[in-house]
DNA sequence: GCCAACGTTGGC
DNA sequence: GCCAACGTTGGC
């Protein structure tokens, strides 16, 4: 089992959009790097929703994952901003994951909150400069972070 | 709105 | 394969 950072602006779909939905394809990630770490995902795993591009930036919640290797349905849709032509239905270039609902947080973990906890090498969000939005996060981290915020989720972080 | 960081594209 | 130009992310 393994923790991650799953990164996405509230204005497009945060944390409340997927609480109504509760399972959603985590689509729209055009970024190899992060697509690698979406493509390794095992049913079971957590992710701390990260909410970005917004007031303050922060932890906003949890997610699980609940199936993997799903392809991306906006790749072939010709109307979606992730549109890729170069993908065909027999070999498509994005694969995803399914996430399920968890919780939010009574109070998000904002950006500067993390920075106080963490250095650059143990979480790599607090890094200045990143992009990457899926970030993968240690047993570490992940158990400090459980501790940090006031989740109600029962874990057993360290494995 | 600014701009640093950095990924991608495309000419050569 | 190099690298300049360009586009995007995302904090501030």
């Amino acid at each position: 089992m393994t923790y991650w950072l799953i990164k996405s602006e509230p204005d497009v779909y945060g944390i409340d959009d997927l609480k109504k939905e509760q399972v959603g394809v985590w689509d729209g990630v055009r970024n190899y790097q992060a697509r690698n770490y979406l493509k390794s995902m095992q049913t079971g795993d957590y992710c701390f929703f990260y909410h970005s591009n917004t007031k303050p930036p922060g932890i906003a919640g949890l997610a699980k994952i609940v199936e993997t290797m799903v392809v991306d349905p906006s790749q072939f849709d010709i109307n979606s901003d992730y549109f890729d032509p170069k993908s065909t239905v027999d070999a498509p270039r994005w694969h995803t994951v399914k996430c399920q609902y968890v919780e939010t947080l009574p109070e998000l973990i904002s950006l500067e909150t993390l920075r106080s906890h963490f250095g650059e090498d143990e979480l790599l969000v607090v890094k200045r400069g990143t992009r990457l939005s899926v970030i993968p996060v240690s047993f570490e981290s992940a158990d400090r972070l459980l501790k940090i915020g006031a989740f109600t989720t029962a874990f057993q972080p360290l494995m």
